[in-house]
DNA sequence: TCTGCATGAAAAA
DNA sequence: TTTTCCTGCAGAG
């Protein structure tokens, strides 16, 4: 599920996979042949993530950057040994050879990417640029986060529409907007400048922790214990209270979950528990 | 096995 | 506002 979470879980990744190796890079779709050609056989520097965008340095030639966003298709998959025969669109495919010497991934590892929405190479100033037209992402620990309350504080566009501008805030997607709209008890079409300051602050540093439960556990979940039906393991089921949950009973209060489109996406919420105002 | 929908965002119209 | 990228899954049958 590519929202903020699964781009940093695949930056650590890559960076405990790849970083300060040399890679053989290609495009067997072809796609990205001419820049896959361009950092073949360099040395990958290091690995970030900003809110949904993936960048990979390659420091040493020209000081080129990898930009991928995986957008709604695109998706990653590794593995240490051979790299598999290329099979379908293979967008991105990077390989490092086998390093006797190293404490983890000592083995060949491959790196695979298909489908997705970017994938190119940058210079600094145009990452830089990229990141710049980004909002704070609670996942970083450089977020501004009175930067991204200044513009809930002074936005006449819904609250749940700027969650997921990522000029606003970077790396919220569908699910993590829903839900944590949800757990604030706020309605999805609440203008932002109506949002309680402090309700606002309750809902970033929510972010914050449901986040980085994510990046740990690969998955989104957003339930509190008391509101599953089942004890154990979070089934898909159970991860939710509101997301795709249209015509189920609410958890909280046993309302029918509503869902509409708000700016060309779907958003689900419960009318008890998130009143209009 | 088939069908429709989905975590996103840029470009086209 | 619609189309595109073109994968994976859940639900229907």
């Amino acid at each position: 599920m590519p929202e903020g979470h699964t781009v940093h879980r695949l930056a650590n990744r890559h960076r405990r996979m790849l970083v300060g190796r040399r890679l053989a890079v290609d495009s067997p779709q072809g796609r990205f042949a001419e820049g896959a050609a361009l950092v073949d056989g360099q040395r990958l520097g290091g690995t970030e993530a900003w809110g949904k965008h993936l960048l990979h340095h390659y420091p040493d030639e020209g000081d080129v950057w990898l930009h991928v966003h995986l957008g709604l298709y695109g998706k990653f998959r590794d593995g240490t040994g051979e790299p598999p025969e290329p099979r379908g669109a293979l967008r991105l495919r990077l390989v490092a050879d086998a390093e006797p010497g190293r404490s983890s991934y000592a083995d060949p590892v491959w790196v695979e990417l298909r489908g997705p929405t970017a994938c190119e190479l940058m210079t600094s100033p145009e990452r830089d640029a990229l990141l710049a037209r980004l909002g704070p992402d609670p996942l970083r620990a450089d977020a501004d986060v009175e930067q991204v309350a200044a513009r809930v504080a002074g936005s006449r566009m819904p609250i749940g529409t700027l969650l997921m501008d990522q000029r606003s805030v970077a790396g919220v997607g569908n699910v993590y907007r829903a839900e944590v709209l949800f757990r604030h008890g706020v309605h999805p079409r609440t203008p932002s400048r109506d949002v309680d300051p402090v309700t606002w602050k309750a809902m970033w540093d929510d972010l914050v922790v449901l986040m980085r439960a994510g990046v740990r556990a690969g998955r989104i979940v957003t339930t509190e214990p008391d509101d599953r039906s089942r004890a154990g393991r979070v089934t898909r089921a159970d991860a939710h209270y509101v997301y795709r949950r249209q015509g189920f009973p609410c958890r909280r209060c046993g309302a029918r979950v509503l869902a509409d489109d708000l700016a060309a996406r779907r958003v689900f919420w419960c009318p008890v528990c998130q009143p209009e105002v």
